[in-house]
DNA sequence: ATCCCGACTG
DNA sequence: CAGTCTGGAT
């Protein structure tokens, strides 16, 4: 192994020995990880859930269902999870596009609709699918291998010195996707990770003596 | 740069 | 009480 792969694996190796397997994506069906994948934008996981049991108490967990629905109502339903007036218009663009592509019956079926690269394409066309969404949809709900990044990802890999912290989205997924195996599972494993050591240690005000990473990183705080 | 927004933590 | 949450559109 390349030591310029180890670098940004090495992490990977150690956030898994120390968090074990996330498990990823808490979702039952393709569907139920694209809708979440909206719901949960600049939104905590816990508030997600309650909206998607919403729809799941009454059977409105799908394509049609969803499109069936006023605005309003079902801008009620997804409530819990913030944002619901836009959420509920990006869910209803979601949806929408998922009938025009002629899958809304069997959406993990878009997985073969299409080359990667254009499935991202026409995702990011999607009123409310950005970067972030469009990716963690193709890798959590498609088993593409394409690498998720956020806000965790950026803030962890520059305290870590392997990024400045101006980057785009692209120039840090290149970062990772240019020296990683293009792996579906490791994909997975290490955005969940990431997003674990974001949330409980690595956050804006850092837990650094609870830190796996702590032995490599250039200027631990607290 | 600002708006969208409920639910929870410290 | 302020801060934060698996962002995106305008």
């Amino acid at each position: 192994m390349k030591a310029r792969t180890d670098r940004w694996l090495a992490p990977y190796r150690r956030l898994l020995a120390a968090y074990g397997p996330q498990h990823w994506w808490p979702g039952e069906t393709a569907f139920e990880v694209m809708v979440g994948a909206v719901l949960t934008q600049n939104t905590a996981w816990v508030n997600v859930e309650r909206a998607i049991d919403n729809l799941k108490r009454d059977a409105l967990l799908t394509c049609r269902g969803i499109l069936a629905l006023s605005d309003a109502d079902l801008a009620e339903r997804i409530r819990p999870a913030g944002y619901f007036n836009v959420k509920a218009r990006r869910l209803k663009a979601l949806c929408a596009f998922l009938a025009e592509q002629g899958v809304a019956d069997h959406p993990v079926a878009l997985r073969d609709s299409a080359p990667l690269a254009e499935l991202r394409q026409r995702l990011l066309a999607v009123h409310g699918v950005g970067e972030e969404t469009a990716d963690s949809i193709l890798l959590y709900a498609l088993d593409l291998p394409v690498f998720v990044v956020d806000a965790y990802t950026r803030r962890i890999f520059t305290r870590l010195g392997l990024l400045r912290g101006e980057e785009r989205y692209a120039a840090i997924q290149r970062a990772f996707m240019d020296r990683l195996p293009a792996e579906v599972r490791l994909y997975n494993e290490y955005h969940a990770l990431i997003v674990h050591l974001g949330k409980s240690v690595c956050r804006p005000r850092p837990r650094c003596g609870a830190c796996p990473l702590l032995h490599r990183c250039p200027h631990p705080r607290t």
